[in-house]
DNA sequence: CTGAGTAATTGATCTAACTCAATTCACGGA
DNA sequence: TCCGTGAATTGAGTTAGATCAATTACTCAG
């Protein structure tokens, strides 16, 4: 696509240049604390950890790192929105994720052999993120084992939302995998219906769908004409998920 | 998918039920210590494990469990094959994995919370795998911290390797989907070359991959047409894996 | 506030892949 | 070894979704 091969060229340069602002006077990092691969640090290696990275400032659409570069770092969403995407050969750009603030990223980099992204990253409006050296991560856990149980458990959790993401996707019919992934947005226990915000334009929410853009706003419109969502911007309204769901077959 | 209503009605009964075979004259437990999860257990502790594990044999097309069953165990594949795989309201089976000898899987019910299967197991051939309970484990890693070490590298690969499943779903043509699975079946540095066995049987490779059989059958036909693959039952030659590539765009 | 550039929508084809159907093949069990 | 049942292949017809094209609507920077 066009877009992704222009923000390649826009941003070839210098990548991963941070910005070394001082991380003393922290409210925003309070939800790195309650974060899962961080909760059960003490103050103390916390702040050591904090010390040793980088508050980093992105642009609008500006690339955090490439597919394929050595990874020394993994991140932390303070502010902003980003997403993963990659670049195939004949320059077909298909997002993978959206990242929001208060997620880590490329943590699996921690334990990866070797250290290499498998994806580019970048914003999706302007954002802020902590860059922590993979290294001084697994020190810590070198050091206290005993944090390796909260890791683990955010560990179990990725794959098993990868995998969730995997079974979508072998869905054949672009409706279906459209119905299944807004659903999923809805917040746990909102059986009753709800309004879920799309976490990527509806461009890119279709190329992680594999499908067109045309395709995802023929759906939308259809399964409005339906009144089984009423559309407002990037926020959608489910009245009836189980009604929806079983559209979907 | 008809077979699998029909595996649903004919294995309703006894699942998970054990063999209480002794596990002493171990040989082919031999790849179990190699596992990521397990290499670094002291022998002792292995064998204690190892205790409170029963061997299980299933028959060709025997059912191991259910999706959305509490779930009290982990497994290790002896030998044989097993495929997990969903299937949705309407009956239509939709396979996400197959799993060979030296493998474990479901293991990140190990720290999942509900601890609950995500999809369906069943064995492809006579199968034998090693039950593991989940809690077993888990009190091990809690007596022995230092072994986090290990089941953290293995579930970081774990969650990339989903990570790039998820990336080829996300290819928006069955033939470029193929393709990359023929690829990435390739061991290691075969950029030469080389033959491939498929995991599945062809009609579960096309499901995996969110196509019709008759589309893989097709698909494979004509690679065969183009002298880019020579396909002999379940085995497929691959002779230049670069023009395959390339075909992909 | 305004205009440039991108995103979203809608319409009109076109084609890849699905569906249905019929035949051949191969594997697992007796 | 043979037999039966499900797997694989191949053909014909149909359709979901891609592609191409044109218009409208946002978004953001100045």
């Amino acid at each position: 696509m066009a877009m992704t091969q222009a923000a390649e060229q826009r941003y070839t340069k210098p990548v991963l240049v941070a910005i070394n602002k001082p991380l003393d006077e922290e409210d925003s990092l309070q939800a790195l604390r309650s974060h899962a691969l961080f909760q059960s640090l003490r103050a103390k290696d916390l702040e050591s950890l904090i010390q040793q990275s980088r508050r980093l400032r992105l642009g609008h659409h500006q690339l955090l790192y490439r597919q394929d570069m050595p990874a020394h770092h993994f991140f932390f969403v303070i502010s902003g929105r980003l997403r993963l995407y990659r670049l195939d050969s004949s320059g077909v750009d298909r997002t993978l994720d959206s990242i929001a603030p208060g997620d880590c990223f490329a943590e699996v980099m921690i334990y990866a052999d070797p250290p290499q992204y498998a994806c580019y990253a970048e914003a999706l409006k302007s954002s802020e993120v902590l860059m922590i050296p993979v290294k001084a991560y697994r020190d810590l856990l070198d050091k206290h084992p005993e944090y390796a149980q909260a890791a683990l458990s955010h560990y179990a959790k990725r794959a098993v939302t990868r995998f969730h993401d995997l079974e979508i996707m072998t869905v054949q019919n672009a409706r279906d995998r459209l119905i299944r992934y807004l659903i999923d947005l809805l917040p746990e226990g909102a059986e009753k219906g709800g309004e879920v915000e799309l976490p990527l334009p509806k461009c890119l929410v279709a190329s992680r769908l594999a499908m067109q853009p045309e395709t995802f706003s023929r759906i939308l419109a259809d399964l409005k004409s339906n009144n089984l969502i009423r559309v407002n911007r990037s926020k959608l309204f489910i009245s009836d998920p189980q009604r929806l769901m079983s559209i979907s077959q």
